[in-house]
DNA sequence: CGCCGCAGGTTATACGTATCACGTCCGGGT
DNA sequence: ACCCGGACGTGATACGTATAACCTGCGGCG
């Protein structure tokens, strides 16, 4: 602190209860830029401040002055810096570097929990590592379809994308960054490096539970989506019915949302044939839907009709009775594709793992009813 | 996994042979760059493939050629820029504007469905208006106290911050950048503008309502979060209250969360005194946990206690009964909070808005049992 | 003695963009 | 004839940073 205007006196400050009943706050001109921060100190104002050149700066404060700069300047200019509060102008740096330490994530829509939570676990790991992470919510959720790079006002060094945002991905792909495919087909090509959830092992775990509570007749409530994930909870579900004989598996499009869970959950209890004992739904949303319309139609969760969700959401225990679902780890997932991002850039062999999942089981599940007939 | 490698089959390699032998492989002094797609257009290249300056690119693409190119000259440009993929490097645009077109959205978490709405509708109109935004979680949600700007690796032209976001205010305040407030007092001078919810006028509906429908004991479950919004809910809902002789308040602090509704409803509900027969809970979560808590004593819900929450999540109609609540214009918030912060850049005069919110009748209210008597 | 290497610096430069200052060529008013 | 101003462009510059290239003593070693 030596001049510069400094010393801001005490602000006027009513101290208490008297409101200023006419409040007139005028001067409604144009506050100058009078308040100091102005304009933010660069590393030459730090240069001029410590006695040395802007060179010498940017060694010091980029911890590259092992040989270049004495201990007692080194200090002379972090004090300078620490003094003029400088901060290095980041626009800058990426202009001079060609690269930006940010990350953008796509996602379908956030105002899902579940994004919510991948995007955290991202940005919380890319913070320790100096990285940014910057969100393209997809068209769903922002607008009509937009281009990620005017979305994004920082130039980016990759891309992490959920496979459910598949709409955006063709922009990406011609954009050429590294790409870390969350939750997509191994097979896929465009990636770099892909990092998915154990849903196959989930939908086992979950459908062995129904199977050894006595489920026979099983209907499984889809979201909908046309993602890999989704088809993957099918495709399983349906392979690890057939190795039970005596099953039956039915599928009913439903869609994100509590209404249409509920819609497709009645849709599926009052269609012809015997009912089902156990609704697998796609999400713990779509089941919670379900229980309603259980309700609705004078049945009981689970005592008449078994559901389960998907992902563990916070809903799972909000709702009444909690739902058996599998638990998702989805900050450990974007933990999992940051990880990845970051090995690609640095040049390493990016790992490409498959997370596990676990399977909770609470209120929602029961043995069928006795007086069921087994199916066929 | 075997050699990492292998692979590289005709990489460059002209393979027109009679390569002069006497060029050998070396070629320290610098590398041209040779394989397109590895470095994005510039400017330069664009005008260069347009046969025109990078000023005069500059210029067609900012759209300001107005007497200054001519239009097939411009025609020209656009036309390259489209052939060569350009994008313009924003890091250099903001180095040279001093400006990013970015904001920071600080908020206290984001695994809140209400704070992902506030930021998709902040997106939304960001973009619209070519800006960007970046979300600068608090600590709880992203890891210990980080400062806001080592987070956002783009810097920045503008904050926007929730009131509950205290903690990092601090820092904010100390960079001296343009700052909308959201949901915070009016009086508060740190901030350019401040846009505001009518929660005022949300529990006074709320609070009519159950007084309509005859309920005189109530009982407030808190978040027990330290910010104005919650303050003013408290304040407000004593000061209805104390309108109506023979009414009776209580306030039990909670917590965020199912688990912490559920525990603050039991508390309240075995307590000493006559049992409220209406719970208000800060919001929908901890409403959903109180609806569980009557439950597990035997009770119903509305019959024998309602139950309100605040914000009407997608929650709020998982439940049953369905929450009776005020419904928050989350999305409309996070535009309020841009579409201010946009005008104190442009040097306007911001509007410091109030929205307006809606009381949404459902199922977990209704009249107190009739075997009540009344308070006092 | 000559000269190398190293610690301790500084100067110059480039990143890609937007814009200012400067040219040139005209047609038209006086 | 002269100058003025507008249309049409181009060259130069600066934004703030990181780093390559260069410079200067100075002790040591053949």
């Amino acid at each position: 602190m030596t001049s510069n205007q400094a010393t801001p006196p005490a602000r006027s400050e009513p101290p208490a209860g008297t409101t200023p009943h006419t409040a007139p706050a005028r001067t409604p001109h144009r506050e100058p830029p009078r308040t100091t921060a102005a304009t933010r100190a660069t590393s030459r104002d730090v240069a001029r401040a410590a006695g040395v050149s802007q060179a010498a700066v940017s060694l010091v404060l980029g911890d590259k002055w092992r040989g270049r700069v004495s201990a007692t300047k080194a200090e002379a200019v972090r004090a300078a810096a620490r003094d003029l509060g400088y901060r290095p102008n980041l626009a800058a740096r990426s202009l001079r570097m060609g690269h930006t330490r940010t990350a953008l994530l796509v996602v379908p829509a956030l105002t899902t929990e579940f994004f919510a939570r991948v995007y955290t676990g991202a940005a919380r790991l890319a913070a320790d590592h100096g990285f940014g992470v910057v969100l393209y919510p997809s068209p769903e959720g922002i607008g009509p379809a937009r281009d990620p790079f005017d979305s994004a006002s920082a130039t980016l060094d990759g891309v992490i994308a959920s496979s459910m945002a598949a709409d955006a991905l063709s922009a990406l792909r011609h954009a050429g960054l590294p790409l870390v495919m969350l939750d997509s087909d191994p097979d896929d090509d465009r990636a770099g490096a892909t990092v998915n959830l154990d849903i196959a092992d989930g939908v086992r775990q979950l459908t062995t539970h129904l199977l050894t509570l006595g489920h026979r007749r099983i209907t499984h409530l889809t979201a909908g989506v046309d993602s890999w994930t989704f088809a993957l909870r099918a495709s399983t579900l349906a392979e690890t019915l057939r190795q039970t004989p005596g099953t039956q598996l039915r599928h009913h499009p439903a869609a994100l949302g509590v209404d249409a869970g509920l819609h497709a959950a009645h849709a599926a209890l009052t269609g012809p044939g015997p009912r089902p004992t156990a609704l697998l739904c796609d999400d713990d949303i779509i089941a919670a839907g379900a229980c309603k319309a259980v309700r609705r139609l004078g049945l009981r969760v689970p005592e008449d009709v078994s559901v389960t969700g998907f992902d563990d959401l916070a809903l799972a225990v909000a709702v009444e009775p909690e739902l058996t679902t599998v638990r998702l780890p989805a900050e450990e997932f974007g933990e999992a594709g940051m990880r990845a991002l970051m090995a690609v850039l640095d040049g390493g062999r990016p790992e490409s793992p498959t997370l596990p999942v676990e399977l909770v089981t609470r209120g929602s599940t029961a043995p069928p009813p006795a007086d069921t007939a087994p199916a066929s």
